[in-house]
DNA sequence: AAAGTATTTTGGTATTACCAAAAAACCTTG
DNA sequence: CAAGGTTTTTTGGTAATACCAAAATACTTT
């Protein structure tokens, strides 16, 4: 019947604040918060209360911080994956079943951010895909762009919770295939492969097809298990 | 091989010994602490340190503070706070963005299991179905059946994460709508509905049918979302 | 252009001061 | 003396400042 008043403490304001702002989306896995004493003034508290609410966030799987680095918004799907890969015996083995969901998510999300994206998200996509062109231009890998220009697409379907498994998942991928992955890259053929999909990708999505940018994304990935596999059996 | 080597920050430390000072039994149930400012003295740390490290011991429901009063040990530990994955899933919204990801998944799952499903894996989810049509005769519910028989799908995909995954999925959608989806079995019609779902799902995936299954699965997905539309617009 | 070095940025800790609420001590009054 | 009200003290909450330590960045050197 009646509702609980109000936290009236400072600290726990500031707490509700910045955790409705992850929930909403609004602060993405991985984005760092701004430093704490500007973010104080901002806020209009002191360094301390903004500590003290940061503390909770931290104990409840919010954010951390870096000493010198700063503070960082975790994924809210941590832990889910974690328990499955410590199934494998290998855990290099996990690279393929990983895939496959990044397939089936990434597909989606595509045709999804081609119907939901706004202008914005998408002008965000182009920056990255034009950071890989001069990238590649310059001969180098590229790989945090590309990595960048997922998640852009992750972005544009509007789910968080989707945006959080996405960078949880690029997270193991990375762990579990490092050095393979970043083989793909010195080879110059594979990495104008690379390009053209991801600029076929970024064209379908900015002239909304939502079916090419499916299968645009579909390409991608079986050209990327492709080459993995390639890479494995000759290990 | 190696251990990480624990917390370096003071906080982290303090917050360690008092809990397990508190986990020990040494500080019981409704026991007031020490002063902060004496505590930090007696602890050799600041009186800011020694704060945070119980904001997080609050965040995690192992004490409460009263300004004035004093620092006390918690009775009960169900006030703790939700996890980040919890608080996420527990606002009204999440419940869509969680579906989406089922849907997204299952419809994977049900086309994927239709090929590499054994025999054997078949004949659990055609157990499975045979419980839900029990159950469905005699008036009960059966939504333990019903979460098995989409496990068992999962599981026909050979896909350890995929299986991780829906268990989690389910696991939180169940805790968000028991409510809503109690309601969906009361009705006769709509109990009528979802069985017949599922046998086309399972018809599709035991003729080995990719296509059938996932459009099966995709119509399932389709009504349960219609649903969960209908009942939250109510509220 | 690459590697090493210095500077700046940013979180972590300590100290001090003062505010606000609760608890304790004190006083007034019947 | 007892009950009730008032003042003082205790204790958590907030702010401001200073400095330390690690990381990131800018710079210099080779």
């Amino acid at each position: 019947m009646f509702q609980k008043i109000k936290p009236k403490k400072i600290s726990d304001e500031v707490y509700e604040q910045i955790k409705s702002i992850i929930l909403s989306g609004k602060l993405k896995p991985g984005e760092r918060l701004p430093p704490e004493r500007d973010l104080a003034v901002e806020m209009g508290v002191s360094r301390t209360s903004l500590r003290e609410a940061i503390q909770k966030l931290e104990a409840q799987g919010f954010l951390y911080q870096v000493q010198g680095g700063g503070t960082f918004v975790k994924t809210i799907t941590n832990g889910i994956l974690d328990s499955a890969i410590e199934e494998f015996v290998k855990r290099d083995e996990a690279i393929f079943d990983l895939m496959e969901i990044r397939k089936i998510l990434e597909t989606w999300g595509a045709h999804t951010a081609a119907i939901r994206a706004t202008a914005e998200e998408i002008d965000t996509m182009s920056r990255y895909l034009d950071e890989m062109r001069e990238a590649k231009e310059k001969g180098q890998i590229g790989h945090i762009s590309d990595a960048n220009f997922h998640f852009a697409i992750s972005y544009g379907t509007h789910n968080v919770m989707l945006i959080h498994l996405m960078k949880n998942l690029f997270y193991w991928i990375e762990k579990v295939s490092y050095e393979v992955r970043s083989r793909m890259y010195t080879n110059p053929e594979s990495h104008e492969a690379l390009f053209r999909q991801h600029t076929d990708i970024f064209n379908a999505i900015s002239a909304r097809d939502p079916e090419r940018a499916y299968d645009a994304m579909l390409v991608h990935m079986h050209y990327i298990v492709g080459e993995l596999k390639r890479i494995y059996k000759k290990k």
